[in-house]
DNA sequence: GGGCACATGTAAGCTGTTACATGATTAA
DNA sequence: TTAATCATGTAACAGCTTACATGTGCCC
């Protein structure tokens, strides 16, 4: 699947479950999809514009003046599920938190413990929302088990990322140790004044 | 930390190993960090031309003609340490799979169990790729025991992602059924010719 | 001599965000 | 009345990939 073609994915998907204003689209996104995609206006309406003038959606007057309401149209639906069918080509890997781990030995064990802890805290903080979202989802609507696996998916990698981090914190403090004994070695046993 | 720094951060932590040329940056990057970052050529030359304006790096001949080794300078090392210790500002989320399992009712159940087995080999031989990674790291080295622990955020990461898929496929298969028992119920319950 | 690894660079293009400009409607 | 929400759009910019153009050195 085309890169391109992703926030089509999203729009079309947004548009299946019921006609709405390009503002709607994206406070849905927001909303609903929020915990794994997000979209930005500059993308949501052009993306509209485009899907028109290809016969996937269809634009009728909304209620307020100024408004459209988009309609997904046979031909919209036909390509969602083209899109949906497409296997998702991974987006190559740019994970910051590791890329600083790795180049932890010039930054010091304890200031690397440091941003790893931001990290832990922020699964820890994601962990909660997703449970918000969880009881929020009706699973006997239509794509209710669908909403509650997507859910399912953020606390597993959420608690891996948990896990992770606590395995990391204990390594990070041996170090710090190990450094310490290195650098006190020499000196006296007894405690010297701070 | 402002987006555009991030290759600035990879390609000065490369360079704060040894002294290297782009095309060994590059291919350091890809070998050394390839589970969890990646640079391409289009980024590498014009980041070495700025880091080399701003005082980061010094360009030197190199062993073959028409080509230059970098070296990183005392400022660039400042740079570097600058760069390592802000804190990864998180990426906007966007997670394929999961916007597909999201329309997954539009998609069908079977064929949403097809791209989730698909995530679920990826996991399996990532893995698989990770247990290399972590044989060839000398734990001895100043930064072996960083490296471990990218390798070991790695594995977490796929391990989670092969538990999801698994209940993830047992909670779809149990769709396909509820469906298959809908869609049978009104037929004679002796088997048909197919 | 042929192919591969080494090596440098640029241009075009795509994806996406941010900030801005504009204005109507509604609830406090 | 005034602030928040609803609503549409665009322009500028940032980041990144791909493909191309170009050439050297080394090994089989």
């Amino acid at each position: 699947m085309a890169r391109g073609s992703r926030t089509d994915l999203a729009v079309l998907g947004a548009l299946s479950i019921a006609p709405m204003t390009g503002y709607a689209v994206r406070a849905g996104i927001q909303d609903v999809l929020g915990h794994f995609w997000s979209e930005s206006y500059g993308q949501i309406y052009p993306t509209l514009a485009r899907l028109e003038a290809d016969g996937c959606v269809e634009r009728r007057a909304g209620e307020r003046p100024r408004s459209s309401v988009y309609a997904l149209t046979d031909s919209g639906g036909v390509r969602l599920r083209e899109l949906l069918a497409a296997p998702d080509e991974p987006t190559p890997p740019r994970n910051g938190l590791l890329l600083r781990l790795f180049f932890g030995h010039v930054l010091g064990a304890e200031e690397v413990a440091r941003l790893v802890s931001v990290q832990r805290d922020r699964a820890v903080a994601q962990l909660a929302e997703l449970a918000v979202a969880r009881a929020e989802i009706d699973p006997s609507e239509e794509h209710g088990p669908f909403a509650l696996l997507t859910v399912s998916a953020g606390e597993h990698s959420a608690r891996a990322a948990i896990a992770w981090a606590d395995e990391a914190l204990a390594v990070l403090v041996e170090i710090v140790a190990d450094g310490d004994r290195l650098t006190t070695r020499h000196r006296p046993a007894s405690a010297d004044a701070p």
